[in-house]
DNA sequence: GTCTATACCTTGATAGAC
DNA sequence: GTCTATCAAGGTATAGAC
């Protein structure tokens, strides 16, 4: 059965990519429609306005993000399990076209995005951190890791550095991303 | 005396400022034209077109850059002073008008720049890690700064969350910027 | 060095036919 | 749900006067 909501989640996922790929501003309309076969004015039937749609892609990462955190499957995962499945989120950003992190790809036009994305970008980003200081808070409990300083700041620490890697790993070095992570596993050991 | 760079050194300040704001797509002529009391012709007639500009900024820093680390100052600063200067940079991006790091705006870019201006970003981004990883050898060698792994690999991860951390301060949290300054230092040290 | 004027393109978005 | 047609806005860039 083909329904009305197929060509929605079509959209989404490449308006996803898109968004990913070029960053809010530069993502458009026609890099949608063209890659469906459609026309612009079909992809606003959808979504009327470009806030709407980025809304949209980023809604449903964020409940996807907290299904899987909050689901059965994680709740086996110990911290390093657990850190491991983030960050292949990001490693597939990378390898997977070069994209960047979706919170950092919107942050970079932060300027240029309406209020009312700003505040689903902010629950998103809130939600991530939140997950990620919990990780570390339960990997220093159960001595699995082991580092100087707040949880919470580590948190930051190395999303942002997810974030930034993602953003220059086509700038910074050949294998920037993985350099990266090694050294954030190097820092949670002793 | 008046002479006729004046002004084309205001157009590299304000192309700057607006590159680090907004990132390469979204700055426009207009942008720093209308600041200056111009017209975006004018602008056309200093830097023909906008890679050019955009090139022209990137020289400028990368010379900075270079000048400052190669200086007779910087000579006398220890590695903890080294790194501080850096994070200074980038702290007056953050805090003078929530402007993004200069590599990561146009890294976020990276897509839509032409291939001429990703030499320079490449470039730029290879001596300021270059030098980062020489500052944490030093570090290492003189025992001021303890950690594992390869400098160079802790270089890209400092580097990465400070680029990360100016792109998102204005998502994260209130106070995001000075978390992963925080994080880095504890991290130095055991 | 700066101006006016203009050409040309791409966007986001809407109206209305099918 | 998708189309054609169309619009206004804003961008890059050029030509030529001053």
């Amino acid at each position: 059965m083909k329904t009305s909501s197929d060509t929605k989640e079509k959209i989404l996922d490449l308006a996803k990519y898109h968004l990913q790929a070029r960053g809010y501003y530069a993502f458009s309309y026609h890099q949608v429609s063209s890659e469906l076969g459609i026309k612009n004015a079909a992809v606003h039937y959808h979504y009327p306005t470009k806030s709407h749609l980025a809304n949209d892609v980023l809604i449903r990462f964020m409940d996807w993000f907290k299904e899987c955190t909050l689901g059965p499957e994680h709740a086996g995962f110990d911290p390093w399990k657990k850190l491991d499945w983030l960050i292949a989120i990001y490693r597939d950003n990378v390898s997977g076209g070069n994209q960047m992190c979706l919170i950092g790809a919107l942050s970079s036009d932060y300027l240029m995005i309406p209020d009312s994305l700003k505040v689903a970008l902010n629950d998103t980003a809130a939600t991530v951190r939140k997950w990620l200081t919990s990780v570390l808070e339960e990997g220093l409990k159960t001595g699995v890791f082991d580092f100087k300083g707040k949880p919470s700041d580590k948190a930051s620490l190395i999303l942002t550095s997810l974030i930034g890697v993602s953003q220059v790993n086509r700038t910074l070095t050949e294998n920037a991303f993985e350099q990266v992570i090694e050294q954030i596993k190097q820092d949670l050991i002793r």
